[in-house]
DNA sequence: AAGTGGTCTAGACCACGTC
DNA sequence: ACGTGGTCTAGACCACTTT
């Protein structure tokens, strides 16, 4: 008998998630072992495999599990990774710690870029705008940007002076961005970084390079410097 | 007519996903605009709802979009703010490029950590071991690891020599680990730093400070200095 | 109060990889 | 060839927010 009718389960995919995460860390399932098929523990738990999937592809997704069809799904050996970490935006990073942020313009130009730049772009775009730019806290330097931007792509980016917004938030706000890729570094301070971010000529500084596309067109690539106090954090 | 079975659908909640990335690449979904709901967008591509929800949760977990129950889902404002990385197994890491990995273990013993390690650890734990050693990529220096391990989670680590395996290979294989943080930063070199990995007094280093979990009870924490030609990179 | 996304179910077919 | 995960469907109820 029984109406049949969907009742709320008390297995929800996050009760499951956690009953697995719990065995993992219990040792009862442990690095390397298989564990039991989707039909199994969706018998094992009463509810629908369709559930155990959605629970068992969160812990795959988030690098826990390994599954591959006919193999099965095993407990991972070398779990911790992977790790996702927040991008600051330099603004809000600045004024989240309390200080007051702004920025100046140091350098503007149509320029060919240096080879190493220029393979990054597409080869018959017009010649890119090269921005250079220094992002402050409480007045002090903050961070060093040399940026290069296609034209082609965005066009309009030549009317704008950038007095009153960054280029990296005007390209947010009028730009559409949908990929990235980026690289982090720690670079002894040059002549030019050290001038102007105001470290001696030597200084560890903490380097990312950004390149930022909409689709397949590169819209801009940058290279951000920080003073060696810089640090980055993520959970994994 | 039509036997009413489950036929494959030509749309795949990938393809789904395809059409709205490129909706929002080509900008007929801007930034901040509301999109439709999932249930418009499963009469529009003849799909079930739950299907139009898978696509959407993925590109909502990737950050191209925010969804909230009865506000709808909109294109986020500042798309490119997470990224993925992968964090390298030293040895692996030093293989993939061709050459050969090896280590040596500097220093070992049980001490009582500095305030900034010792808050990171229980209160109450026992006196915690202490590693140091040396990664090397062709007989040079690669990375110096300084290591703090908890005791009560993983006594058997003491009887342990680490001639022929990294201390971080061991916990791998033989601690469970579940959760991480992970902090990077440039730093000048200081006189040890300079001396184990060979390079000048204020040279930059790359600093990788790593703590990790299983479940809530901490395993280890570690500080890995590289040369300063370290790079990591990620794609958003 | 009402609308929108979140999730569950039961059944089905598909596709990838291993055997 | 066949087993396991991957995904789709149609319908249902739930939960969070905003109005």
């Amino acid at each position: 008998m029984s109406p049949k009718v969907n009742q709320r389960s008390l297995h929800t995919w996050q009760s499951l998630y956690d009953v697995i995460s719990q065995r993992i860390i219990d040792g009862v399932w442990k690095p390397g072992d298989l564990i039991p098929k989707e039909v199994e523990l969706a018998t094992e738990f009463g509810c629908a495999r369709a559930t155990v999937n959605r629970a068992l592809r969160q812990l795959a997704n988030e690098g826990s599990l390994e599954r591959r069809r006919k193999a099965g799904t095993r407990v991972t050996r070398y779990p911790v990774r992977k790790a996702t970490l927040d991008i600051p935006i330099i603004r809000l990073d600045v004024q989240q710690n309390g200080m007051v942020y702004s920025q100046t313009i140091l350098n503007r130009e149509r320029k060919i870029p240096p080879k190493s730049i220029k393979s990054i772009f597409d080869g018959n775009i017009a010649k890119p705008l090269y921005i250079t730019s220094l992002h402050r806290a409480d007045g002090a330097p903050y961070a060093y940007e040399k940026r290069w931007v296609n034209i082609d792509a965005i066009p309009k980016i030549l009317n704008e002076n950038f007095s009153d917004i960054s280029v990296n938030e005007w390209l947010v706000e009028n730009a559409l961005l949908t990929k990235g890729e980026i690289t982090f570094s720690a670079k002894n301070a040059m002549k030019m970084d050290a001038d102007i971010l105001g470290v001696e000529v030597g200084a560890a500084i903490f380097v990312i390079q950004r390149s930022t596309w909409n689709g397949p067109t590169l819209i801009t690539t940058v290279r951000l410097a920080y003073n060696q106090d810089f640090k980055m954090s993520t959970y994994i």
